[in-house]
DNA sequence: TCTGGGGTCCTCTTTCTC
DNA sequence: TCTGGAGAAAGAGGACCC
């Protein structure tokens, strides 16, 4: 979906179209938070998602700042998933506003498919979506990424050397700011650079897992079939401090309270938890974990509780904090 | 002055067990 | 009884994605 928390929230504000809008944190550029969706006329701003919001209110303060309201954006993600689904049974859902669909099996082609559904979307919501078609997951992605907004790209193996290759490495699915950095280093800085590596250098730099992905991926090669289930395999609650926190009995609070909605969730997704990490972020960001593995899997508030204290407890409070958060993993099915 | 929150997966090191 | 090695599990950290 195009800048689709944004676009929803037009929907409901059809007199902001046409301005900056700028969705994040609690809608407010002078308390702590990030950007999570800007519209494109913010983007010209230089605005981007993830950015903080006090630097997006910097860049342009003529923006409209509205809070996150998932509840809402989930609404309509489901709507949209539900017309996907008309198109084909094989879908995978790939976030909020994202989903693979495969369209091996369609009778009409795969792009006539693909202008059906930009349509229908637009019908039914009023929004639009850019859409990707190629042989694999992969490829489709970087095709629905190559064209926003409203677009649709079709990439097929034969078109890798003339349209991928050409690519900054960053685009790359996989690729972020430090994979980036050190492929620099090595002097690739375009997807076709990455080609000219060795698969045996890529592994020595980047371990096996991810070297041997890089080597197929500047390839455009990607076998992974898509995934039509998913179970969690952990759930967590964390914050961030408006100001930063230098005493105890604060966040022994919030991780009490934070605890308890995952107790909460836990039961709600019928799982049990073998696992609890606690999570602390100080002032300087400097960011570090202490974890315990239950006796028994469980889903019960106290020995969940009793061990992120636990954890807590073995940090040294030497600097103030600005963030805290637990996570329950190992999940299974109760 | 800044830098969210929810996830996944991988790697490295240490510890435990056989 | 001591020692060493292999392999699994735990714990910490890091990179990436939406």
């Amino acid at each position: 979906m195009d800048a689709f928390f944004a676009a929803v929230e037009l929907l409901r504000h059809p007199e902001l179209q046409g301005r900056p809008l700028i969705v994040g944190g609690a809608g407010d550029p002078t308390r702590r938070g990030v950007v999570s969706t800007a519209s494109y006329e913010a983007r010209r701003f230089g605005v981007h998602s993830g950015m903080p919001l006090r630097t997006a209110y910097r860049l342009c303060p003529e923006a409209i700042f509205l809070p996150v309201d998932y509840p809402a954006y989930s609404a309509v993600s489901e709507q949209i998933k539900a017309i996907l689904r008309e198109f084909s049974p094989v879908i995978e859902d790939a976030g909020i506003d994202e989903a693979f669909l495969d369209l091996s099996h369609a009778t009409d082609s795969a792009v006539e498919v693909a202008r059906a559904i930009k349509r229908r979307i637009k019908e039914q919501t009023g929004l639009t979506c850019s859409v990707g078609i190629g042989p694999n997951k992969l490829l489709a992605k970087m095709a629905s990424d190559m064209d926003k907004p409203d677009g649709l790209t079709c990439i097929t193996e034969r078109d890798i050397a003339t349209r991928i290759w050409p690519l900054a490495v960053r685009k790359l699915w996989g690729v972020g700011p430090k994979t980036e950095a050190r492929l620099a280093g090595l002097g690739v800085t375009t997807i076709g650079g990455l080609v000219q590596l060795p698969e045996s250098q890529l592994v020595a730099h980047f371990g096996q897992a991810h070297g041997h992905y890089l080597y197929r991926a500047a390839r455009g090669i990607d076998d992974t079939p898509l995934s039509t289930h998913w179970e969690p395999r952990s759930l967590s609650r964390e914050t961030t401090f408006q100001r930063d926190v230098g005493h105890w009995p604060a966040l022994r609070a919030t991780l009490k309270l934070l605890t308890q909605e995952l107790a909460t969730r836990l039961e709600e997704e019928g799982c049990l938890a073998r696992n609890v990490t606690v999570k602390l972020r100080f002032a300087d960001f400097d960011t570090h974990t202490h974890a315990v593995t239950l006796p028994a899997p469980t889903q019960d508030l106290e020995p969940i509780q009793e061990a992120a204290m636990g954890c807590l407890n073995r940090f040294a409070l030497v600097k103030k904090v600005r963030l805290i958060g637990v996570r329950m993993g190992g999940l299974m099915r109760l």
